[in-house]
DNA sequence: TCTCGATGCTGCACTCCGCAGTATGCTCTG
DNA sequence: CAGAGCATACTGCGGAGTGCAGCATCGAGA
């Protein structure tokens, strides 16, 4: 085909990859959303009830209602089209990440407040940091125990496992250093004797390794 | 003041932090946070034109008109009312950081193409990865010349430095590792002879350390 | 003089979010 | 066997945020 049409929004690809596992009803689909997904692209709940409805207009997904008792609900199955879709995308180049990270963003302002705001901040983000690595030890346990509900993506959900962790361990491990430097800080302003220069050059190091 | 208003949104915070620095144009408010704020609050330039604005509803900056010429710009300051609302701020908690990483949702939704393009799209990770590290080299050789245009602020430039240096070379760590298992992979729904459980039992190890 | 890149924005359609609200089903407890 | 309380299964609304296109001026260099 020759039209271009504009990229469907990265979250309709999500949902779609989701749908190509197995049908499920929205509600499901935002559990799913929360326990996995939710680590590497985070979307609110009130989102993941519209996407399916997009994705039924584009023919990539049927959407086949049901009922408990009184209450309806909706369980959405991927098409052919949906799969050739998904795949298609997955051979296009990515966007680069992107963050929203409001711990770093108090950090960087700091010294538009005190000391005890900026260490009190840090602290935070240590204890946060570490309820999420649990999280992530209990979700690995559970595939190791049975293999979870997909056991032959269980490839793919080691790669993404690994990542995470990763990512929770380097955050863990900056915090609690950033954490040790304010000790001998004298004020959000004035961090004293504390050399400066010193920790650019090894960060610079490290950037050129 | 008992009146709980709703809590502004995060990005006005982040420019009046930059505001608190010194005053700005916006373009030049758009060219810093390219900069800075772009590593860890991404938020695009049409935002940056648009949030000053609100802040001089709230009293909390000021815009001076000024001109080149025939062309209009927009200068604004913080006020004195804007510094206490950024430095109540500072004393909030954090939302979680949230990300949006569509390399991530490609690696996991793998299975739904070929081999060759989950290896594709950790290539280009990794190349990305390395010339982001290679951005953050420069800007802390800038930093280490002459210190910046802030070398009062350079404890909390550092500090930040330290970490997105981290999050890069982590990124690079896993991508370069996730590539080689690959090497050992059938296709992107078949792992052959990998070790999936050896893997798991090690991210777990590293989760609970 | 002409071009080209930097400056300095605005309009529009759309994506996405947070919060509140609504209603039913299911299970457990007194 | 009634009622509480949690899980299921959504919708409406106002506002935040995005991407793209467009428009106009300024300043430096060919």
């Amino acid at each position: 085909m020759t039209t271009r049409e504009p990229a469907r929004p990265v979250t309709g690809y999500a949902v779609l990859g989701l749908l190509s596992l197995r049908p499920w009803t929205t509600y499901e689909l935002a559990q799913q959303v929360r326990r996995s997904l939710h680590w590497f692209w985070t979307r609110a709940e009130r989102r993941i009830y519209e996407e399916p409805k997009r994705l039924v207009d584009h023919g990539w997904v049927e959407a086949r209602e049901g009922w408990t008792g009184k209450r309806r609900h909706t369980t959405y199955a991927i098409t052919d089209a949906g799969r050739e879709a998904l795949a298609t995308w997955l051979g296009t180049p990515a966007q680069v990440r992107t963050v929203e990270d409001e711990s770093m963003l108090r950090v960087f302002f700091a010294d538009a407040g005190t000391l005890e705001q900026l260490r009190a901040r840090l602290d935070e983000l240590a204890e946060v940091t570490r309820s999420r690595l649990e999280e992530l030890a209990t979700m690995t346990e559970e595939r190791l125990a049975d293999g979870g509900s997909f056991p032959d993506r269980l490839h793919l959900q080691a790669l993404a496992l690994r990542r995470q962790v990763d990512q929770e361990t380097d955050t863990l491990a900056w915090v609690t250093w950033a954490r040790r430097q304010t000790d001998a800080w004298v004020s959000a302003t004035d961090p004293g004797g504390w050399d400066t220069g010193r920790v650019l050059r090894e960060v610079l190091v490290d950037a050129r390794a």
